[in-house]
DNA sequence: CCCCCTAAAGGTCAACTTGACTTTAACTCA
DNA sequence: TGAGTTAAAGTCAAGTTGACCTTTAGGGGG
């Protein structure tokens, strides 16, 4: 693990910071929130939107205070979670850094992204994020993958789809968030079977929705359920890594 | 979230912490490792063990550390896993703490516990140590909770329950396990049924355990599988929180 | 040695769920 | 009015689940 000079082995304060994964669907691909960096170190380069806790602030409140400045949503119409922690001791070369990320699920944002805060956010599509060179600054790559692959497992176990929906929402564009996250097609008929069999997922608002094509479709709005029962597993091939939970490697 | 002298607004550093939810299962009843602490804050309370990540340690380093000095496990024979950090502003009396909760599974200790570690660790009932009065030092008692709960979600969907069999089980030891986490008796064939068809969850060795009475038990290994499919859900009833992933709340 | 006790292991069956597919419904546009 | 399109509902064989029963393979006692 190295022995640079801060490297001791001593107890050492380390500076706290929360980092956000920014979920949305824009035009049939998964989009996630990034900023470009205006200072050192990764300057110009891109990277999950976050920043330090303040003295008084809790974890989950530096969370939603950044995804308040850099989105102007408030938590009432979107999902955010705490992820995972991350705090390799050279993960930031200003020091030790460690960093709790956050996934948020919102809608896609009628107000333009770019709240208070004077860096430039944009949205992404996740596959260029991940694919594009030079990476994203720090170790965000990870982050964002984790955050990813947190994002498809939560869609089998639990209701939070619903987050990247505005209601009232139709089943086709719940249908199409599955879609979209997993990367397959579902079958139309089967997916609203089982959506509107488990217990408090959804709730019809008795409205329905005229396109220009096709029949009308019923709305809804998310039910009271948080847990999705039974689930709605993803059957193999979707990202599949297979890994939701990382233990921790034995020789690490 | 309080205003003293500390508590600015400003960015400040904290002392990073691991604190781990060590598991074991012994004589029918989940439990876990608790330490009495030697010295202020909360002096006499049990506590998790934990302790300062240092300098050139990642937090995954740390963590398997601690659980090597408190159990001489070194982490072949245990599953361990990042479940959550906790960071509220007034959780530790002496500053700006932030912890990293880990989650430990481990069979029931042949050596006794304690190892390079001067402080008294006991296993204590799961129940008893959030029952009993003064409760847990810090907000242990949080962090005990949601390892549990976690705990219980995990055997439903992952492979993780063999971490608290020493090799080779049986498969009612494997049933064993899930009936004391989450508190409920199970169809010892339908269990058998789902455990050995579940591809990659259970290793046939070819041996046999007899004991004084009954058929002989074949024996088994972990399989290579590391997420259940399908799951094996609990029916409702079961410590039933039914939050596994606890949003954050919009007023916090 | 034989029978009984026990727990493991395997079988049965009706109710339910799943995936693949077909049919009907309700709208717009030409 | 008919074609096009999407929503919604239905069908059906294959598979899974939970409840329960039967058989197997040991030990121990008489």
């Amino acid at each position: 693990m190295g022995d640079e000079p801060e490297g001791s082995n001593e107890r050492r304060q380390a500076w706290v910071t929360v980092d956000l994964a920014i979920f949305t669907i824009r035009d049939d691909h998964l989009h996630v929130l990034l900023i470009e960096r205006g200072k050192e170190p990764y300057i110009g380069r891109r990277a999950l939107p976050g920043g330090h806790i303040r003295g008084s602030e809790a974890l989950d409140g530096a969370a939603r205070r950044e995804l308040r400045e850099e989105t102007g949503i408030d938590g009432l119409h979107s999902h955010l979670e705490q992820m995972r922690t991350y705090g390799d001791p050279d993960r930031d070369p200003r020091g030790r850094y460690v960093t709790v990320a956050y996934l948020a699920l919102v809608p896609d944002l009628p107000v333009p992204v770019a709240g208070t805060d004077a860096r430039r956010a944009h949205w992404v599509p996740v596959d260029k994020a991940l694919a594009d060179t030079p990476g994203l600054a720090f170790d965000h790559e990870v982050i964002l993958r984790d955050a990813l692959e947190q994002t498809r497992s939560r869609l089998e176990y639990t209701t939070v789809a619903t987050a990247f929906c505005p209601e009232p929402f139709t089943v086709s564009d719940l249908r199409h968030v599955y879609e979209v996250v997993w990367g397959v097609p579902l079958d139309p008929s089967n997916f609203r079977r089982k959506v509107t069999r488990a217990e408090g997922f959804l709730e019809a608002t008795g409205g329905r929705r005229v396109s220009d094509t096709g029949r009308p479709a019923a709305l809804y709005r998310r039910g009271p359920a948080r847990t999705l029962i039974p689930p709605l597993m993803r059957s193999a091939e979707v990202g599949a890594t297979g890994i939701e939970w990382s233990p921790v490697a034995a020789d690490a």
